[in-house]
DNA sequence: GTAACCAGTAACCTTTTAGTAACTATTTAT
DNA sequence: ATAAATAGTTACTAAAAGGTTACTGGTTAC
């Protein structure tokens, strides 16, 4: 096993996790779209209507990332029986144990934020 | 101010909390930079030490990571009074907030990693 | 038939991130 | 004088990530 670090052990295997954890939640649009869905479960949340509302993401991104979360098991992916055909994506049970880390990550955010404010008061 | 999303405006303001969390802990080396200088408080830590511990790293990346942790005072930098001169990098309290997040991505990291092996048990 | 809508794809380009190797400056020991 | 150790820096390169534009194929409304 290739390590990261020199001793202990245990820490090595905490970063392995860690990265893991990125790999898999990293990228720019992951944890957005993660959000999106978990915020918007009782509706129909097709491609378009993503592309629409998630301002700035390209439809080559948005299929990157839905596919990278797809193939996790974090989303779960439906063609509707609609003309146009449409595709339905929703966040999956599993999907949704991210919201732990995603509430962590905006609490850190927003006490950083309060800090640099304060700091910049004089 | 820019919106990431349409609707509803909390969501936004949560998403650019995430955001300014991952630019700020984001990158190959800086979560494993703070987990490692936490685990050894108590240890001088210079900057050769850290290079020969972090598999991996190079001076260069060393360098730019702990200069960026330094900026947002994650981390203290000292200059030692030896010969020949060194540096010691030593984890802030503030730096010690990202405990939590490191804790749920390891967290996170480890129940994913055995999900994927039951999986793949049959 | 043509324009519009949906869900993408493909080719190409730019930016960001990270890695490599050589080098600086200072001090000490040999 | 030279080698070794510390803490970097600089210039160059490669790889990864992300963005842009134009396009496909199917269907419906005009």
């Amino acid at each position: 096993m290739k390590t990261l670090l020199n001793d202990p052990p245990e820490c090595t295997s905490n970063l392995l996790a860690m990265r893991d954890t990125l790999d898999v939640l990293g990228g720019k649009w992951k944890l957005l779209i993660l959000h999106y869905l978990m915020t918007r479960d009782h509706q129909v949340n097709t491609f378009k209507k993503i592309q629409r509302e998630i301002i700035g993401i390209s439809a080559k991104m948005l299929t990157k990332e839905l596919k990278d979360l797809e193939a996790n098991k974090m989303v779960k992916r439906e063609v509707l029986n609609t003309r146009p055909i449409s595709v339905e994506y929703s966040i999956t049970d599993y999907g949704r144990t991210s919201k732990e880390i995603i509430e962590k990550l905006v609490e850190w955010g927003n006490r950083h934020r309060h800090k640099l404010l304060n700091e910049n008061e004089y």
